[in-house]
DNA sequence: TGTACATCAGTGAACGCGCGTTCACTGATGTAC
DNA sequence: TGTACATCAGTGAACGCGCGTTCACTGATGTAC
């Protein structure tokens, strides 16, 4: 069973009130990791992070308005992990594959996390913004797998004619094995990164 | 919002209690269908079946046993759902699209009862049964896509060399879009049922 | 430089609520004689 | 056929608990003069 941290927090100064903002979210980010996304509310948030309940308010409306900002930085980290792990490779096929093999890795590395970012009612996205693929919360992460098939198609490596259509395919595979590997694990996966690559090679089209 | 039943139920006669099971999962059903899962517990169950809270025990350990009936159920429904939409078909390929339609139809078609059937912990599976595709909750469905695929291959409809893999790999891409599509309404899918063709057809290799 | 004061970053007690679970019970229904 | 009884299918009150939210407050820290 985790344990709520133990040590006592020091207020922050003058000024650094704002500090205990990414404070509360990482509390609730460590929270839902180690309990997933049941047991999450506004009082455990407040204990993990050493602070009282009340103190919240000042800097979130509630618990939906914290669990927004964990989705936020979330999207972000998973940005983040797929430039680093896809950025190296020079030609584009090597690209693709380690763009959709750190897609995959996240989402593994994080289930409960990952999970809560799609979870999350989506209502939250402003209804006046225009749906489109720039301002939605995965983005960023839908361009970093569109962008290496686009050059993949370009390289003639893959055979795409519809590079948009492809890469939203190809991210609803790699979404499906990630959730489906993290709820179902005593189903009888074919060994190691067989489905992926399956996925990869006939999703991207590649050659 | 969603309104409690409001007429007044009738005992049971001596030797019916049973029956109870059948209604207090229905109505765990409804709430799921409506509400989601988030306010999901036993006394909105009780209320919704018309009877008290404590008369569910009788009949389940507790809310989680209630859960697990729900999702015994849709799983059973997913299947009959399938060889309805499947059957008729007489060509191979023409079964194994009709069966994906099937599939992620109706995971469209009740989208908060899908969810739950692999957010539901997976624990609840005897840890002492082996990990087969025989004795997961969702292998019937499973076998649905797999034999119409080994029948494409067997046809020289499909160009896989590994149905068991392509199959698993087919099922994760259908899950995944089920899953992406409900949680991101919002995001711009190609039209109609684009993604799901691409990804028939490719990952089952179709000719 | 010293001091009075305003403000900031939280605390701690309290509230009403719905929850899961227990317990003794009730009243209709079937059964034995 | 009548009646006493056992059982079945639930009820209703009660409990302790953690929750979200409010409110008045406190004490350290920076600022004006």
């Amino acid at each position: 069973m985790w344990m709520t941290r133990s040590f006592t927090r020091k207020r922050n100064r003058r000024g650094q009130g704002p500090r205990l903002r990414a404070e509360i979210v990482d509390a609730a980010t460590a929270l839902i990791a180690h309990n997933g996304p049941d047991g999450l509310t506004l009082r455990a948030v407040a204990r993990e992070a050493g602070i009282t309940a009340p103190s919240i308010y000042p800097h979130f409306s509630g618990l939906d308005a914290v669990l927004e900002a964990v989705v936020d930085n979330m999207f972000a980290m998973l940005a983040d992990y797929i430039r680093q792990s896809a950025g190296p490779a020079a030609d584009p096929v090597s690209r693709l594959r380690a763009a959709c093999h750190a897609y995959v890795g996240f989402g593994q590395k994080y289930p409960n996390e990952y999970a809560i970012m799609f979870t999350h009612k989506s209502e939250l996205i402003a209804d006046s913004t225009e749906p489109t693929v720039a301002n939605m919360p995965g983005a960023e992460a839908f361009d970093l797998l569109l962008e290496p098939l686009r050059d993949c198609v370009a390289s003639g490596a893959s055979r795409s004619t519809n590079a948009q259509g492809d890469a939203t395919a190809l991210w609803v595979a790699l979404h499906g094995y990630i959730s489906l590997n993290t709820s179902l694990p005593r189903f009888p996966w074919p060994a190691g990164d067989t489905v992926i690559d399956i996925l990869i090679t006939h999703v991207a089209q590649l050659n």
